[in-house]
DNA sequence: GTCTATACGTCGATAGAC
DNA sequence: GTCTATCGACGTATAGAC
């Protein structure tokens, strides 16, 4: 009988391949992308390291998944963070961007070594150009929260574009220092300083 | 007789690594580092490809060698632009910030390939370890100006090393995407918009 | 899946500086 | 005579085309 694939076998393939994912993720999570060896992959996920490449075309391609895996539960944070003040139907513009900026800079700093991988640290162009796009997902998150402040007469006039992606750099820039060394003392300070920095930036 | 290296040995040999960078600037200016190849570098100036791995010892090198060179104008335009003002003694910080803004952003928009290469390009990691030194480079400039300000009250009251990190990334995101499309006849608003911006944030 | 193009880096030979 | 700089073809790896 010839071999066909079943959902059994599909469903099994899909799985080893998210146990890959996660354990690569684990990795960056403690050491970084450079803690995310082929072998350490092959290692933490219990499989062997040939297992790897049946799952993915090459270590680039490993690694720009991991990134994608990684970074999509914080951009939905964040998204999720502007969001959900609808809820209370009364929250203004101002309060939803700097729950935005709190999530997003909270999330970095109690993570600071996920948080510097995915934002900073040099990484193989391939993943490079996914964090170009995640910058952009994050600019269309503020976007939004920007217009709604124009519309709302809290902000400005401005081009919500420009801004939007100002912010992003914004945020990104300012928590790579504090991510490399920590003085976890100054947290509170620096979400703060960032809040206020933000604020007055599109108001 | 024994071989010795002499003046002008070495003066030869310095010659011939500046060509190089010279040469492999001017492709990145015309088409990013994805034009520099080490064939290419060696084609346009005019040396023998083998020739490249006697004055650096891989690609990597070369390539960060050249990024410090086309960078290290930049931040010097960057630093004069926010320091000569002092020259007329009676200029305030908003005009010294809003120099340096200024002369970063119109430099890149005029330098689009060359600025997008140095800014957000995809590169090997070796040379995006230099992206991070620099763009630490570029917020000891800002730090000082706004350190400037806030002594004169012209801007409120902040912590000026997060504040400068975070214009880094402000304009260096903000132009990301500009620089990839052009439309020319909205430079002088997106400047205007990153000057108000920057304004803004300190103020 | 094969074939082509192009990339990086090496090597032995040659020319030239000392 | 001794050492170095240069050349450019070559080995090997990889990406894309078909």
């Amino acid at each position: 009988m010839a071999y066909r694939e079943t959902e059994h076998t599909l469903a099994k393939k899909a799985d080893t391949r998210l146990r890959l994912l996660k354990a690569a993720r684990r990795l960056v999570q403690q050491g970084g992308f450079a803690a995310a060896s082929a072998s350490a992959v092959a290692k933490e996920s219990g499989v062997a390291s040939g297992t790897i490449y049946r799952h993915f075309p090459n270590k680039s391609e490993l690694v720009a998944e991991v990134f994608r895996y990684a970074t999509e539960r914080e951009v939905a944070a964040v998204a999720q963070a502007s969001n959900k003040q609808d809820l209370g139907c009364g929250k203004t513009a101002a309060d939803k961007l700097t729950a935005a900026v709190e999530t997003f800079a909270q999330r970095a700093l109690l993570g600071r070594t996920l948080a510097y991988a995915l934002i900073a640290e040099p990484v193989d162009p391939r993943v490079e150009q996914e964090r170009l796009r995640y910058r952009f997902a994050y600019a269309e998150i503020f976007e939004d929260v920007i217009a709604l402040g124009i519309q709302r007469g809290e902000f400005v006039a401005q081009n919500c574009q420009i801004t939007a992606a100002a912010l992003v750099g914004l945020l990104a820039e300012s928590l790579v220092g504090p991510l490399k060394k920590d003085h976890e003392h100054e947290h509170d300070d620096l979400v703060q300083s960032l809040t206020a920095l933000v604020l007055r930036a599109v108001t």
